[in-house]
DNA sequence: TCAATACCTGTCTTTTTAGTCAACTTTTCA
DNA sequence: TGAAAAGTTGACTAAAAAGACAGGTATTGA
């Protein structure tokens, strides 16, 4: 068959996850656009490109297959998270996370409306994510901040706060795409937009916990 | 009649806006909840304990009553937008800003995940008014900000990104709620936790523009 | 080449949804 | 007080939704 030359030989479970692929992503998309309950089977079906019963074969149910989506952007997330490690140096740690973090609002604002909207919503599907290693990534990352607060290397200020104004400021060029395009007088965002949002945002973060 | 003795005489008009009311509030709980597509006619009748055609009475269509529940949350967010006025002292105009958006946080959450909701999805029910009184008012209050820089009275910064700053992380203590919750390892969020968070935004927004 | 397995999809059923409508009750004001 | 206007609502319709399923095709290893 031309299709096994041009695509190399068949290994069972291959055509699986590309087609599995495909329909997370056109997922994705639709639940980050319009949430769980207004998102239509048909509508990620004609997205995808395949008919409506192709994604009854991969994903038992409308539920199954948010809940993939869900699990599949999660783990993006994470390997975000993980730039607020551990250092010495709070300055080169804030600044190397706020840039991790534009960087994820450029390249993947459809995961963080997607996660944006399931909070808004009051993370009914989430709540184990939540309870578990969002909690215990907090409670370590918020001790991280207390040492720079004893050391000195940083203002007396509830840690907890400066993580969602980071959160929060990264996240809202992703989130509240239309309201800052409108205020740029732009079309699109550039890649310098973003990077001048992260300058201010250190800027401001940095200074503003007086760290130096 | 009973009913008239303890309302008051009749107005024509004043059962209309009683009903009106009724449904626009449980209508603004739903569709902040699940979104315009989300949002069913039938829940929104429930949760406002009136029979669904009743809701058609008042409002031609679900597209009808949301742009009505839209026009009239936008009448709140102006208010807090006319916090930001003009005044000699930025110090004092950004703290009662952050103040009055925190405030709005905590005692209209569903009106700003309404909002936060409809901007994730693109905004497809708010051009107008970005085009015109967002847009307005944004270039306005900049010229303040780009006043003060070239006063001496804050650094350099790009005044969008102190807006947008503002805007994204007194919100989040209304949109992001459950997260919040889960990190604060309390079962909901009080006055108090909103006064601190002010108080710590107010701390790195001001020293962090350099403003005194 | 040939079963066996994986993959695909048109068609159908059932449930949910927005919206209609005619009959009904309440309120008003002349 | 009584007719007109405003408000209310149960029962209906048509469209859209999720999901089931049987009968297909493609891919594989033996």
């Amino acid at each position: 068959m031309t299709k096994s030359i041009i695509r190399g030989p068949y290994k069972p479970g291959r055509i699986r996850e590309q087609s599995r692929d495909l329909i997370l992503q056109a997922a994705q998309a639709e639940f980050a656009c319009h949430g769980f309950r207004g998102a239509t089977m048909q509508h990620i079906a004609e997205s995808a490109q395949v008919p409506k019963a192709n994604i009854h074969y991969y994903f038992t149910s409308k539920l199954g297959l948010y809940g993939a989506v869900l699990e599949n952007t999660l783990n993006l997330w994470d390997n975000v998270f993980n730039e607020l490690s551990s250092h010495d140096e709070p300055a080169y740690v804030l600044s190397r996370y706020i840039d991790a973090k534009i960087d994820f609002s450029r390249t993947h604002p459809t995961a963080s409306r997607l996660f944006a909207k399931e909070m808004i919503s009051g993370a009914p599907h989430l709540s184990a994510y939540l309870q578990q290693d969002y909690r215990q990534w907090f409670k370590q990352r918020m001790s991280v901040f207390e040492s720079w607060v004893a050391q000195g290397k940083m203002d007396n200020i509830d840690p907890a706060h400066v993580i969602f104004m980071i959160w929060a400021s990264t996240q809202y060029y992703a989130d509240f795409e239309p309201q800052i395009i409108i205020a740029n007088d732009t079309e699109q965002l550039t890649e310098q937009a973003f990077l001048d949002a992260a300058s201010s945002i250190k800027h401001i973060i940095l200074k503003g916990c007086g760290i130096h």
